[in-house]
DNA sequence: ATAAATAAGGATAAAAATATCCTTTAATAT
DNA sequence: ATATTAAAGGATATTTTTATCCTTATTTAT
């Protein structure tokens, strides 16, 4: 998501062989998360010729919390740290009283955190999506 | 570990099958990472009838940090939140401007928090080691 | 129409995490 | 000494996650 964030910027397509390149993941897999997050509306694709993916939204509408619930669910959120079934006050875990106030920061860090404020930081060079030499 | 910090208040042996038991594990599962907390000197075993476990030294000086890096190693403090290959300030990762503090936050949390903390909860019943139900 | 490019989707496969089983070792009690 | 109890440790099994392969469907260009 982020990649295309900075590929997308008028709307280009890009494909899959390019995205899993720059994020230095295999093809494969790659588009499996892919058709995932076609299907929760989040990326548009085309087949054919000069298909690809392009993200369907804005960048700036886009939190880092939607991305991450496509892909791996909303255990993040609302798990229990110590793997009770869930997570209430009612009948808290152990650590409840110390971990929510850790899960809510990277919540709140997520649902605030939009796409292009990232991806902005990868356009500029200030940040990266692979490691450096590219020998992963 | 919080189970034996509620019975270890005197330094009383604590069997296999009974902490497996509190904490709805499976016994042998729970061995293998009672066997860890033992190499790792955390926790001292005996053999033996009225043998079993028991925390080696006091609970207030005892951090779940080092029970977590006894556990499940070093990632979840040191790891990159893209799966670099490692966080550095010199070649970070897109999101790790936002993340440091998020992960900042927890391992402070986890290194702040004494097992003799959270088993105190436990222990006047504010909190809990499994699902109320016991049916999980 | 036909061929080529590219994603979708289903069926496996490999790797990692989680869990079990069984034998061995050490401690205690008789 | 012997029997019994309980943890240690090695081998194996299951489940989940990660990854690959191959066929099908769709789009574009000729
Ligand atoms: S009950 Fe465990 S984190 Fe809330
Ligand atoms: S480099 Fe990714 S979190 Fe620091």
């Amino acid at each position: 998501m982020i990649y295309m964030a900075t590929r997308s910027v008028a709307g280009e397509k890009t494909g899959l062989k390019e995205i899993a390149e720059a994020i230095n993941s295999p093809q494969a897999f790659t588009a499996k998360i892919l058709q995932n997050l076609v299907k929760d509306g989040l990326v548009s694709s085309t087949k054919g010729p000069h298909g690809g993916f392009c993200i369907k939204r804005p960048t700036a509408e886009i939190f880092l919390a939607e991305i991450v619930a496509s892909i791996d669910g909303d255990q993040l959120f609302i798990g229990c740290a110590l793997g009770l079934e869930k997570c209430t006050e009612d009948h808290p875990c152990a650590v409840h009283y110390k971990f929510k106030a850790v899960r809510d920061h990277l919540t709140g860090m997520l649902q605030t955190t939009h796409l292009e404020d990232v991806s902005d930081r990868v356009i500029t060079g200030l940040s990266f999506l692979k490691t450096g030499t590219n020998k992963r």
